[in-house]
DNA sequence: TAGTTTTGATAAATCGGTTTAGTAAATGAC
DNA sequence: GTCATTTACTAAACCGATTTATCAAAACTA
C-alpha cells in the first residue's frame, strides 16, 4: 500500500498541486465551492495525510522542540515535561526529550542532534558544561529557553524557582523549631545554579538568626558513602539535629539511610526535603518539603519558548521566578505554640 | 548568521556537493585522500551540519519513533519512557512523547500528527479504543510495539507483563496469611487488558483456595468517591481485610484515604499495591508490591520496534511477558512462621 | 597507437510539499 | 465592443539533502 501524496490528490480530483496546497492551507479565497468541496472528498476518499517532514523542509519549521533534562525520572523533571508537553501539544508543538544525565558529552550530543533535527527550539536544564556553546552559538540561531538554570551575565529566557528565599524559610523554620546544628546533603559532586542559590539560602538564613556556619555541615553524598558520612556526623560532639535535603535524590538517599539506621524523625532529627512527590505525606513521618510550581514551570517554559518562536522579534528576554512553597508536615517536628 | 547548507561546504572545498554527500555518507572508494581531507576540514571549519529534515525526506527515514503512554507522570510511564529513551538514544533514533490521558481523541490525534511526522515506529500503551484503527491501518504502514496492553487475535510485537501471575502471587500471599475478603480497587471506569488479567490472576486465586469471590469487593473509584466508597464497604458485615489496589494511582488514593480515617496498616487492613515506587519503602507501613521490570520492558519494547525497523521483514512477532515480582514489606502483616 | 578499464568526481533527478508569478476565462466599466 | 479587473487555477522554482547515470582523465592492455 502506497502512500497517498498530495499529487495522487490533485490527480483524482483534477486540479492541480498548487490547488490543493491552497486548500491545506485554508486559502480559499480563490477557489470555488465546487473544487473546494472535490478536493474535500477526494481527501477522505484516499485518507490523505499530508507529509510534515516535506512541509518542514519548505517552511524551515518543524513544529517540534526539544527538551533536555538531567533525567525524566526525577519527579521534578516529569513534572516539567509534563507540563511542557501539554502546552505544546495545544499549540501545535511535539516533544523530543533527551536525558543528559548531567553528562556534558550527552548533553552536547543531544544539542547537535536537535540541531539537526531543526527543532524550532529547546528547552534545556543544562549541565553548566556547555554554557559556552550555549551561549556563543546556540542562543543566535535558536530560540532557547532555560529550565531550572540561571546563566549570569546573559540575556536568555528563563523559568526557575526562587530557590534561594524557599530554601531560606525552610532553614528559618527549622531554626525557629530551635536548630542550629543543620546539615546539608547534596547528591554527588555537581553544583548547578539551583543548588548553589539552595545553599544560599541557607547561609543567609543562618546569618539573619546569628548562627555562625560550620563548613563540615555542608556534605556531599553518593548511594555508596551516605551511611558512612552520616556515621561519622553523628558522632562529633555537636551533631546535626536537622538535615536538609537539596533535592528529591538526597531526600531518599537521607530517608532510607536513617530509616536503615534507626534514626527517628523528627524526634532523633528533623528533616525537610526539595520538591513534593506524590507519597511524602505517606511516609513514616509525613515530609515537609519545599514544593515547586513544577507542572506550571514546564507550561510557562513552553509559553516562553513558542512565543519567543512564533512571534519574530522580542527584544526583552523574560526571567520568570516561581515562589517556592513551604509544605510543613511532621518531619521537622510539631509546633508548640 | 546563515545556516551552512552542503552546496556551501562544497563550493568552499572546491567540490561539488554529491562528492560531500559521499564522504557524509563515508563512501570514500572514490575519492582521493586529498579531496576527503579539504572537505573535512571545510566542515570543521564552517561548522556544517546536515540537515536532517532534507535527508529524511529523500531517504523515507526520519529516525525517530512516538511513545503514546496514558501519562507520563505514572511511575511506571516515566520509568519505561526512560528505558525507551536511552535504548532508542544509543541506536540513533530520538523519540517524541505523547501523553495520550487514557483519552481515545487525543490518542487518535496522536496517531495522526506521529504518522505526519513520518516516524519511523510507535510504541503504545493504548486506550483500547482506537485498536481498529491501529489492527487496520497503523500496522499496515508502520512498525508498532504494543506496550503493557494485548489484542486478541491480532500479530503484533508486544511487550507487557505477567499481570494474571502477579495478581496470582499477591492474593496468594494475602490468602496464605489468613485474609479472605480482599478488596480490589480499580481507578474510574476504565478497564485495559493489564487490569483485566490482573483481575484475572485474582480470580484465579480466590478459586484456587476455594474462596467465593463476591462482586461487592471489586471497587472503581475516583479522587471525589473513594472516601465515601470504602465507607460503605466497611460497615458491611463482612468487611474487607486486605486490599489490592491495581495501579499506583489507586495505590495513592488508597493510602490517603486510610490514613485520613486513620485505618491501620497492616493492623486494621492489608495493602498490596501495583508498581514499585522510590518511597514504597519509606511508607508509614512500607508497602508491599507487586513490581514490574519497568525500564527493561522500555528498553525491550524499543529494541522490538528498531529491530523491526531496520530489518525489512521479520515474519514473526514477538510476544515478550516479563514476570512480576511480589516485593514483601510490612504492608500486608508480619509472617509468623 | 588505439582501445579498454579504472579512478575520481559531477550534473541532474528526486523526495513531497509551498509559493510566486503568471495565465485564461469571466465579469465589469464606459 | 474594447479594455481593465477580478476570479480560479496552474507551472515551475524551491527547500537541502541522496543517488544514479554519466563523463573526463589517467592508467593499463595489446
Amino acid at each position: 500500500m502506497e502512500k497517498i501524496r498530495m499529487i495522487d490528490v490533485a490527480n483524482k480530483a483534477g486540479v492541480s498541486k498548487s490547488t490543493v496546497s491552497q486548500y491545506l492551507n485554508k486559502r480559499y479565497e480563490f477557489m470555488s465551492k465546487d473544487t473546494r468541496q472535490r478536493i474535500s472528498d477526494v481527501i477522505q476518499e484516499l485518507g490523505f495525510k499530508p507529509n510534515s517532514v516535506a512541509r518542514s523542509l519548505k517552511l524551515k519549521k518543524t513544529n517540534t522542540v526539544g527538551i533536555i533534562v538531567p533525567n525524566i525520572n526525577y519527579s521534578f523533571s516529569t513534572a516539567v515535561s509534563r507540563g511542557v508537553e501539554d502546552y505544546c501539544q495545544k499549540h501545535g508543538y511535539s516533544v523530543i526529550i533527551c536525558n543528559s544525565d548531567d553528562n556534558p558529552e550527552k548533553e552536547h550530543a543531544y544539542i547537535q542532534m536537535l540541531q539537526m533535527k531543526q527543532v524550532d527550539g529547546i528547552i534545556i536544564s543544562s549541565t553548566g558544561q556547555n554554557n559556552e556553546l550555549l551561549k556563543e552559538e546556540i542562543i543566535r540561531e535558536l530560540p532557547l529557553v532555560l529550565l531550572d538554570r540561571i546563566f549570569e551575565d546573559m540575556e536568555i529566557d528563563l523559568v526557575c524557582s526562587d530557590h534561594r528565599a524557599g530554601a531560606f524559610e525552610a532553614i528559618s523554620h527549622l531554626i525557629k523549631m530551635g536548630h542550629k546544628r543543620i546539615l546539608v546533603v547534596i547528591p554527588d559532586e555537581h553544583l548547578n545554579s539551583s543548588r548553589v542559590s539552595r545553599i544560599k539560602g541557607y547561609d543567609d538564613a543562618l546569618e539573619k538568626n546569628g548562627i555562625d556556619k560550620d563548613e563540615k555541615l555542608i556534605v556531599y553524598v553518593s548511594e555508596d558513602n551516605i551511611d558512612s558520612k552520616i556515621d561519622d556526623l553523628f558522632r562529633i560532639d555537636d551533631p546535626p539535629t536537622a538535615i536538609f535535603c537539596i533535592n528529591d535524590l538526597a531526600t531518599l538517599e537521607v530517608l532510607t539511610c536513617l530509616k536503615r539506621k534507626k534514626i527517628k524523625i523528627p524526634e532523633d532529627v528533623a528533616v525537610i526535603g526539595v520538591d513534593d512527590f506524590p507519597a511524602a505525606n505517606l511516609l513514616e513521618s509525613p515530609l515537609t518539603v519545599v514544593g515547586q510550581h513544577t507542572y506550571e514551570m514546564g507550561m510557562k517554559a513552553a509559553e516562553l519558548l513558542i512565543r519567543r518562536i512564533e512571534e519574530k522579534k522580542i527584544d526583552k528576554y523574560v526571567q520568570h521566578v516561581f515562589p517556592c512553597e513551604l509544605i510543613v508536615r511532621e518531619s521537622c517536628g510539631f509546633k508548640n505554640e
